[in-house]
DNA sequence: TGACAATGAATGAACGTTCATTCATTGTGT
DNA sequence: ACACAATGAATGAACGTTCATTCATTGTCA
């Protein structure tokens, strides 16, 4: 039947790519090897070349994963009736399937590799891009987002928010101890809230909205 | 001379590690043989294993010169006599010796060395430390910093600047044509700007009105 | 049986590292 | 001042290993 075959060819295809993310965030995207991704995904290293033409592609595969990721994360954010609300969901989303620091190693290698690899570059740029331009119209759309400072258009507020964001990725890929990971995160989240009610809330925190 | 000898030691030293900091930043750490160091100082392979035992040993030297001109930043930064100035030293840095998408690319690779190599990681970790401290004094002891928002304290408040600057850093390992360099380079100013100023200036909060 | 999924041994290039060797410089005895 | 011994910086071919990739072979269904 065609359309088993084809569902097979999807799986193993996810298959890998699950087994692939795994591996680059533990090992990085150079120093894994096609056969740590074939024992991680349980099977044969052979196997991934009737999936993927390289390991070039494995790696840009995952990172139009990670695009679709971030579309879908925007279209879900878009949904939420504030833009504080959207803010939240954004920052927070990191926890998806993966841990979040699995997701970390794996972005921060995303970027390291972008500087080099011109392929990889094209995603990562369009990403940065949905990214951006995705919560400027948020913004723009939102009461909250046209009581805004005037000094900053609403792409530059969407530029100082997703650096927020990015930096403290960047800071997340260090391990901690479990215990100590969930309060580490509840401080990061209470500087980003900060920053997003001091450019959206024109009173004070005063203000119990939230 | 016994000068004379040790002179050509730290030379040697100083002229592999600028030839590998070239290298790492142009192919990655691990895309980065010996032979391509070696072959950008002008000197043969044998000679590196004379200054540093292997290649981690290379990448941590080169981890502790960016911790070594990280505090002496922030010396400098100490000196300035507002705040605000301190941040923009801080924020402009970035192109001391070498192009900012040579320290760019060097810094997200050395993170996401960091989440899996603990050597790199303890050096990276006190990067981190040092950075954020050293703005929380800094902040602690300025007239602006009294006068800050009650709702953050000065280290969360030194974790907010350098996430932003650490976010704009991961962004700019895009190579953009040199024309547009500066003229981004002034927007991601533009933006750690008004984070500034909403941070320390004389907060509307207070009053009710801006 | 035919068509395709799956295997994993084989390949060869590239890598980090070593080390026998070279040779300009420095030290020493006359 | 000279000859000669000693040094150690510098070389680069060679080594063992690892890696991405290939492909002849085997397994599995309709």
């Amino acid at each position: 039947m065609a359309t088993k075959r084809s569902e097979t060819l999807i799986d193993r295809r996810e298959q890998i790519l699950e087994a692939a993310m795994i591996c680059f965030a533990k090992r990085g995207f150079h120093q894994t090897s096609m056969h740590d991704i074939s024992d991680e995904a349980g099977i044969s290293v052979g196997l991934i070349y009737r999936y993927f033409k390289n390991k070039e592609e494995v790696i840009a595969a995952l990172a139009d994963e990670h695009k679709k990721d971030i579309a879908e994360l925007l279209e879900r954010a878009g949904k939420a009736p504030t833009l504080l609300e959207a803010m939240e969901i954004l920052f927070t989303s990191h926890c998806a399937e993966h841990s979040p620091q699995i997701i970390s190693a794996f972005v921060v290698d995303l970027f390291a590799e972008a500087s080099r690899n011109p392929r990889v570059a094209k995603i990562v740029r369009s990403v940065v891009k949905t990214k951006t331009d995705g919560v400027a119209e948020l913004i723009a759309r939102s009461p909250e987002g046209r009581r805004l400072a005037p000094w900053l258009d609403a792409h530059e507020i969407a530029e100082m928010i997703f650096a927020v964001n990015d930096g403290t990725m960047m800071r997340s890929v260090f391990r901690a101890s479990s215990a100590s990971i969930s309060r580490q995160r509840e401080r990061q989240l209470n500087v980003a809230r900060t920053l997003w009610r001091l450019l959206f809330k024109k009173t004070s925190h005063a203000n119990g909205h939230n």
